[in-house]
DNA sequence: GGCGGGGAAACATCCGAGGTCTGCGTGAAG
DNA sequence: CTTCACGCAGACCTCGGATGTTTCCCCGCC
């Protein structure tokens, strides 16, 4: 095993044994490289690594720590990860949150507070008429993550905020514009909030279904037809 | 930026656009760097990072790769994320298997053939009477992995199998061992078999939740009478 | 046709030098 | 006494080159 993996995995463990906790700092490159027995270039390199997915933190003139470790950081990592999936398996991704957001929805209807729903519901509100495709997915991405945030789990939140992300989105929406899409989704928007603000998660969970279902079904028939028609 | 993390940027640019296809290889080393605009020290750092997240894969005297890119190999990387969370956020990645393996449980049902399920039954059979703790781990975790694999969803299948990661999988047997909480994740397991076997979504579904939820209920008082011992 | 040797290519590792940024103590000005 | 600018030390950033290791593949031999 090359020695910057075997870095990465003494780092790892230092971290995972609690030998460097949260917000710790790490000792300077120097030091660490010689005490894990390997140069500074190869250490830069596991530092590095660990660095994208979010477990450490480098700060030039200050030094390197171990970040707060939450479940929001971490995951976020994985949005970087979901970018580089391919169209065909966007309906994957689709599907669990088919099953996430649902569950994810009830949760926040059982959860949420009043302020929290008069934020959401000034959030709805906030959307103009004919908004643009920007204002759209930026709109539609901040429901669906109040909601998620609602659900008082952090590890669902992020994972449905990852799922969805930003790449995929846009490329849905780009599509979908026309038509009356946007109705459609204006008004299942406000049933998932009326339900959400009326503390009914069965109603909540089954419009949820019925949202993401829909993008669903959609996407499938514009890929399908995208596939016939260009091959 | 460091010029390191605008190199990472771009080669994700280059497989994002197309340029990169799955299974091509990249230009050498000093080629790529002089390309980029960076040294090949920092070129190494961002190939190293994007090594660890399974986007690329560099071979010793051959080359460096776009790997498949397939779902499964990049989630399966969130499996070392998750091995950095520590035990309070555990409830929380409990909750969304809870949401998950129910619905992956029910595709199951639906979608398994007979032979999936005969190597299910195997599987089960295949536990002796009174197992060690890594045959229970290896046992119990190749059981719910094999049926994530039946709902036929390879991302929801990765997200499962990264989220009941082994360490953590492993913490929660060890302190499980005793007692008839065995048996009774036997008699459990063996139920979802037979709600399988009988291609009932519904009655998998729910076994499933039960199972789970027992997990997590029996996690929660262990941990709460260790808060309470412990400070 | 099969097999083994040898060379070229590419990555792995290390080292050392200069550059840049940050945090903080110091000291003067208000 | 408080505030702010200055400057130093520490730590990371970037670079270029040199050497070791592994793999691939062509070529000659059996």
């Amino acid at each position: 095993m090359p020695v910057t993996d075997e870095a990465i995995d003494k780092i790892k463990g230092m971290i995972v044994s609690g030998e460097l906790a949260p917000g710790d700092r790490l000792p300077k490159e120097a030091d660490l490289a010689s005490r894990l027995g390997l140069s500074r270039s190869s250490l830069r390199e596991a530092v590095k690594a660990l660095c994208l997915i979010r477990v450490l933190d480098v700060r030039q003139g200050d030094g390197t720590y171990v970040t707060s470790l939450e479940p929001k950081l971490l995951l976020d990592a994985m949005t970087f990860v979901v970018d580089f999936h391919r169209d065909d398996t966007v309906l994957d991704f689709l599907a669990v949150r088919r099953i996430l957001e649902p569950a994810a929805t009830a949760m926040a209807a059982q959860l949420m507070t009043e302020s929290d729903i008069a934020e959401l519901a000034a959030l709805l509100e906030g959307l103009e008429e004919s908004p643009t495709v920007e204002a759209l997915v930026a709109n539609d991405l901040e429901f669906h993550r109040r909601i998620a945030l609602g659900s008082g789990n952090p590890v669902l939140c992020s994972l449905i905020d990852s799922l969805s992300g930003p790449t995929t989105r846009a490329r849905i929406w780009r599509g979908l514009t026309q038509e009356d899409a946007v109705a459609k989704t204006r008004e299942q928007h406000r049933a998932i909030y009326d339900a959400i603000a009326a503390h009914e998660p069965e109603l909540a969970r089954s419009w949820a279904t019925v949202h993401v279902a829909g993008v669903e079904q959609w996407l499938r028939k514009t890929l399908g037809s995208a596939d016939s028609a260009g091959e």
